[in-house]
DNA sequence: GCGTGTGAACTTCTTCACAGCC
DNA sequence: GGCTGTGAAGAAGTTCACACGC
């Protein structure tokens, strides 16, 4: 395994991944559960990679990464892979997360069947308003900030999410930091610092909007420039494509 | 080489961006705001790039797409790049945006308050259950899914949000293309085929918490097996981890 | 024959460092 | 002097194409 990148905690359970790679994990392993509930037994990098979303010579560069997963002229065992990518994204027992914020958004999040059946359990819910506090959330109660640091330590929770607007955020985010949560996912708009060793990644549900709505502005240039001039306030794009042009 | 990305809409108007500088300018136009707000008439790359959590010399390069946005010696007029990054985002009007399941997730981003203050308005609510058909929620009614062709068009809609079960998701997909929507947000943890022409982004919350899971499992490796004990400040996770100081 | 695994080519993105303008 | 704008270097990621093992 003479491997090039070899950073500190580099061996053969702890592959040093790309984080391109690392993103793509998950998406893997959700195609291969979905094939191995259909019967599937083994399954070629073409048929994951078009199940994932993507090409099959990156999934294959990603696996490679992995170590010897596949088999030449045969493909991938479906089981025998799932075990080596929970393996490596750590996803060998479930971890506790906390949610933090359980206003609007959160309330949903507290109530998501999709973390509890991919390796994780809402622990523990909080929330920094008094009159929200002893709320009942499918099955767990709503405790007050101030308890962090008691609830972390039981629990061993080690990720957190994030759901309170974006004024509480990095108060939330520091008093987390020193409860000793190291990973946190963060719904509020807004950056968060954090020391090192502590990661961060976002979602911000409005900038995913706005990367849309800048190729929707390329697309209707794309239509209205060629024929001369654009009428604005009507947009006569993008009615089907493909399909039989509109009026304009 | 004179690097001109000259594409077929390029222009003034249309820049054309890489794919990484689009998905950040949504991010200073927020910070930007927040600048404003806070009375700054101008800011510097390096203000703005420590409000946007990038650095100083991307947030220049990024900028320097759009054309002459500073004024050297001073920095970025504040309202003024706001009104150019809005332009070539396309948010110089508010575009309507559909919302397709009113389950436990919908639900939430229904009442979010983040899309409308940032460019978009949720114009109408869809879900297949007829039990749900009807509710009002944030002063919206929910429509049938059936009426999706006629509301799309009523309300010139062109964005879309998928927020249904993932086995419902290609199927509403299919029905939101046919009707017209070019641009999706989808909630569901499952990849969606579209045409050419329509834009797909993904939020899969699992997967995010999943990629955490891999650095908490790679952090706590760092802990575990090193020889090389030393511990700056509290657990000894202060260092390399999204960083890379990494050593020979 | 088939399909994985992988060097090599290529593209995209980031960072550096400094010229040019205020 | 200060700060933007930008070529050039470097790093990361993707795609190609084919050798190799089954």
């Amino acid at each position: 395994m003479s491997q090039q990148r070899t950073g500190p905690t580099d061996g053969p359970d702890f592959p040093d991944l790309p984080e391109a790679t690392v993103a793509r994990l998950p998406e893997y392993l959700r195609a291969l559960h979905h094939l191995a509930e259909d019967g599937h037994d083994t399954v070629s990098s073409e048929g994951l990679a078009a199940a994932a979303g993507v090409n099959s010579a990156k999934l294959r560069k990603d696996l490679s990464h992995l170590g010897r997963t596949g088999t030449r002229g045969v493909g991938y065992d479906v089981t025998l892979l799932i075990d080596q990518i929970e393996q490596v994204l750590g996803l060998t027992h479930r971890r506790a997360v906390a949610l933090v914020g359980v206003g609007n958004l959160g309330h949903a999040l507290a109530g998501y069947a999709g973390f509890g059946t991919r390796g994780f359990r809402i622990a523990a819910l909080f929330d920094a308003d008094h009159s929200r506090v002893g709320e009942h959330i499918n099955g767990l109660v709503v405790r007050h900030i101030d308890d962090l640091p008691e609830v972390v330590d039981q629990e061993s929770i080690s990720i957190a999410v994030i759901a309170t607007p974006a004024h509480a955020a990095q108060h939330v985010a520091d008093r987390l930091v020193e409860a000793g949560v190291t990973s946190v996912l963060n719904f509020a708009p807004c950056v968060l610092n954090v020391p090192d060793g502590v990661d961060v990644r976002k979602v911000d549900l409005a900038i995913e909007l706005q990367i849309l709505s800048f190729h929707e502005h390329r697309k209707s240039a794309l239509t209205a420039l060629p024929a001369a001039v654009q009428k604005p306030g009507r947009v006569g794009m993008a009615n089907r494509l493909g399909g039989e042009a509109v009026a304009t």
